[in-house]
DNA sequence: TTGGCTGCAAATATTTTGCACTGGC
DNA sequence: GCCAGTGCAAAATATTTGCAGCCAA
């Protein structure tokens, strides 16, 4: 989270972009609903849910379909352009800004997630796949806690 | 997995002796099905699902029925003597021998479980807490990929 | 004895899927 | 104009819950 504002600007755009030029080259269709939903997960800093992007692009295209997002947002995930934030309970969370794995920190109480600062876990994972003879392909680090504003409101 | 076999015996009787500790604590009842659940907990090395531990119950309680298990799980999870390795798409996989947050690696061929020996990241964990304000609750590190006995089946 | 536990079935909730219609390329 | 994409509704699936009868303490 130490990116001004300028650059994340950029950022996103070049993750809209990046999204687009995936889609081409794969010959997928570009419709409003899908940019919308492109757009809502390129600058998706809170790692939103569908629930939560759903009512994002019904604000855009009331008439769009809960099952059209769903639907963007797995072919995304298989383009490798979102990272999936799965839970057991249901209630998925994607990240569309940053769609290479990375640590979160999730809020126990406010479900917010955060991307905190940590050095790369990429010497874990040689170390692992030489112990193991594992072919590693992915990884999953999540922390669970409370964050300063709810433990704040606790009090 | 270092430990040898009569260490490792020993570890399943000490995790079931605790098992059972906790519930008496809390006046839980101790039945025969809550039993046979605990029995196979305690030496899951392999993270059984509540499927997995569902047919393995039955082998010695024919009539015990799905739901018996999932609340047994469920209140040995409430009482950490269980750590849920829960997924998205459902069949989570429970971990009984060792209830604490620890790594795991993930084969995405045959969906088998292991517990590779990783130092711990509990310095990780404070590195955080300082970093962000979060009060740090639980963690969970999952490794994905491919398992020796896979790979070797795909040539 | 008694209230927690079990087993059955029905209910939940999220995600997936089938299909006819629409519209991007 | 073709066929992928959309929207609706129904399906699929794992898990949870309500409740009557049972049994561990």
């Amino acid at each position: 989270m130490r990116i001004a504002l300028k650059s994340r600007k950029e950022n996103v755009n070049l993750r809209l972009e990046e999204m687009l030029r995936k889609l081409k080259e794969r010959d997928f269709r570009v419709t409003p609903q899908r940019l919308a939903v492109l757009k809502i997960l390129a600058c998706s800093f809170n790692h939103p849910s569908v629930e939560m992007i759903y009512a994002e692009v019904k604000k855009t295209f009331p008439t769009t379909s809960l099952a059209t997002v769903y639907k963007t947002v797995i072919l995304l995930k298989d383009l490798e352009q979102v990272l999936e934030i799965g839970f057991p309970a249901g209630c998925n969370r994607y990240d569309g800004n940053i769609p290479q794995p990375h640590p979160h920190l999730i809020c126990m109480q406010c479900e917010s997630i955060i991307d905190p600062d940590l050095e790369s876990f990429a010497h874990v994972t040689e170390e692992l796949a030489a112990e193991t003879g594992f072919k590693i392909v992915s990884h999953r680090l999540d922390f669970f806690g409370i964050c300063p504003a709810c433990l704040k409101k606790k009090r």
